[in-house]
DNA sequence: ATTCTGACA
DNA sequence: TGTCAGCA
C-alpha cells in the first residue's frame, strides 16, 4: 500500500485533489487503523485516470458518469462535456447516455 | 517528518 | 485548488 505522499508523486496529482475525489465518490481509499489514507496500485491507476480526464476537460459530475460508464462496458467516444459526446459500446456501436444507463 | 480535517480566499 | 491551523 502507498501513503499520500506517494501516491501525490506516482499520480501527478496533489493530495488535496486526491482528498477531493475521494469526497467526491470518485475513489475509495481504505484507511488505516490511525485514519492514514492506504492506497493500493489500483487506487493509482484510477488517480491517474482521473487525472486524464481532468486534462480532457471533464468535471467531476462527467468524471463520475464516465467511471461508472467504465463499470457497464461503455467508453466516451466524444469528448463529453456536461451533456454532449456521444457513448459507444464495447462493440463501438452508439448507446444511450450512461447517465441513462447508470443513472445519478 | 507526515497526514488528517476544517476552513477561508 | 492552495494554504494555513491545530491534532495525532
Amino acid at each position: 500500500m502507498f501513503t499520500m505522499g506517494a501516491a501525490e508523486r506516482l499520480t501527478g496529482l496533489t493530495q488535496r485533489q486526491i482528498r477531493y475525489y475521494e469526497a467526491k465518490g470518485l475513489v475509495r481509499l481504505a484507511r488505516s487503523p490511525s485514519g492514514q489514507r492506504l492506497l493500493t496500485a489500483r487506487d493509482i491507476r484510477q488517480l491517474r485516470r482521473i487525472r486524464w480526464l481532468l486534462q480532457q476537460g471533464h468535471n467531476v459530475h462527467t468524471m463520475r458518469v464516465i467511471l461508472a460508464a467504465d463499470g457497464a462496458g461503455l467508453q466516451p467516444q466524444r469528448g463529453a462535456r456536461e451533456n454532449g459526446g456521444q457513448w459507444v459500446n464495447n462493440k463501438g456501436r452508439s448507446t444511450a447516455s450512461p447517465r441513462t444507463v447508470v443513472g445519478r
